[in-house]
DNA sequence: GTCGATCGAG
DNA sequence: CTCGATCGAC
């Protein structure tokens, strides 16, 4: 059975819970993973997913901030949140979708922004997100490598250089600093994860998932970051198919800044 | 030559300019009077006016709170501000208008809505209110009297048992206390003016022109209030043709708790 | 209920 | 620039 798996940083699921709509009727993924809720679960607006057909949801939400869901037109099995850095932030999320011989693993990632001062030492939230990062590689560490998994989500850092607009400009920017970019490195290779996006599209591509909302003219001036990834186990890698970045949809009315990537994975 | 004015407590005139637009299209008054339009005179959204033929146009706005404007497809001749109780609020503007012999004066107003607590000893919004009302009686008292005037507004006092939808409940609700409803009469025939609603709708008759946000179903409860005023002087009380209030408009998308009414003269 | 201001966060 | 939370005002 094929399965396409879609990840998208929202930015608030209430108010742009029309465009959310208009993504899954007209790109019609199996599974859609989203960032940034911002909505406990209690508020996460269900009838719009169950209307179009998707009714497997799994929503770990917090009021105002951050947040996860996992929502599937195929069955799956909860398999439940791990709360990061004990910080009660609703940053991951996981199901397992069965798939003929055994079940896909779907990790569903909010990796912490950072702030703005790249220095663990004076700015907390920096701090905060390489602690996640260390524990995200000890807590991956060999546990999925064996397993058909995916990784998706808003990771907030752009690995490479030409996953920034200018690596140059951007070396000391948080997200595209050394250590984050080396800490991202070692949590992939720890979980033995292959970048599916980068499987598809070469090292020396530009390639990005977001636009500030600060640059009036995102289009024309495309300073773009690649913050947002799919990654799978290498149990996978000879199924994916391709990758769709969804670019358009920064263009919608009243967009996140994210735009969402789509991984489409070959039958077994 | 005829004219026609309405006023319209629009509460935000930036985020409700499409309805204002709506509502001029439809409607076409030749002076639109504007309360509660929430921002500075650097933020008004004039060219949605001039598009359609608005061009003479008086801001008196503040950051936030109150403001007026006075709009006419007409021209005019800005008269001025006058700041009551020296409180550097906006809650008025005057313009006249060229009519054939002589001009038409008009005043707009915001009156302040004064609070829950209907003792000016615990309350010092009421006090604000019930000195506002003083002041405009000393300063209207014989000023356009003997001259065309209109005077539009909201003035936050539904002054009379029909002008709310139970008198006897209302009777120590700020808007409908006698110290209001008897303060608002004195200004009324301090100033020598005609209430031209009722000069249409006879005193025993309901008539509201605003439903709370608070109530849901506002359209089957009806507990209305009537708010806002257009008071004529004498010279063009026999000029008087017609008043609507446009009621619709509270059950239009994302509506304003007020309703525009507008008052019709004859030509001369 | 609905607005704008302010704030922290992105 | 845009979001939600909080607040005071209506």
């Amino acid at each position: 059975m094929t399965l396409s798996i879609a990840t998208w940083n929202i930015n608030s699921v209430r108010l742009r819970i029309d465009l959310v709509g208009d993504f899954l009727d007209s790109h019609q993924p199996d599974v859609l993973c989203l960032q940034e809720i911002k909505c406990p679960e209690a508020n996460f607006p269900y009838r719009a997913f169950r209307e179009r057909g998707y009714e497997h949801i799994l929503v770990n939400g917090q009021k105002g901030y951050h947040g996860v869901a996992t929502i599937s037109r195929r069955p799956f099995t909860p398999v439940g949140h791990r709360e990061f850095c004990r910080k009660g932030d609703a940053r991951h999320t996981s199901v397992a979708i069965p798939d003929g011989n055994g079940d896909i693993l779907v990790h569903n990632f909010y990796v912490p922004a950072g702030g703005d001062e790249p220095d663990p030492e004076i700015n907390p939230k920096f701090a905060h997100k390489l602690a996640f990062l260390d524990e995200m590689k000890s807590w991956l560490t060999g546990r999925e490598t064996d397993r058909k998994a995916i990784l998706v989500g808003d990771l907030n850092i752009a690995p490479y250089e030409h996953d920034v607009w200018s690596h140059r400009q951007l070396l000391r920017i948080v997200s595209h600093t050394p250590v984050e970019t080396e800490g991202l490195e070692e949590v992939r290779q720890a979980g033995g994860w292959l970048d599916a996006m980068r499987h598809f599209v070469p090292k020396e591509e530009k390639l990005y998932t977001w636009w500030s909302y600060r640059a009036p003219d995102w289009e024309k001036a495309n300073k773009g970051r690649r913050l947002d990834h799919i990654w799978v186990t290498p149990h996978l890698g000879h199924r994916l198919a391709g990758i769709e970045v969804v670019r358009d949809a920064r263009g919608w009315q009243r967009p996140s800044d994210h735009v969402p990537v789509i991984a489409r994975l070959a039958a077994a």
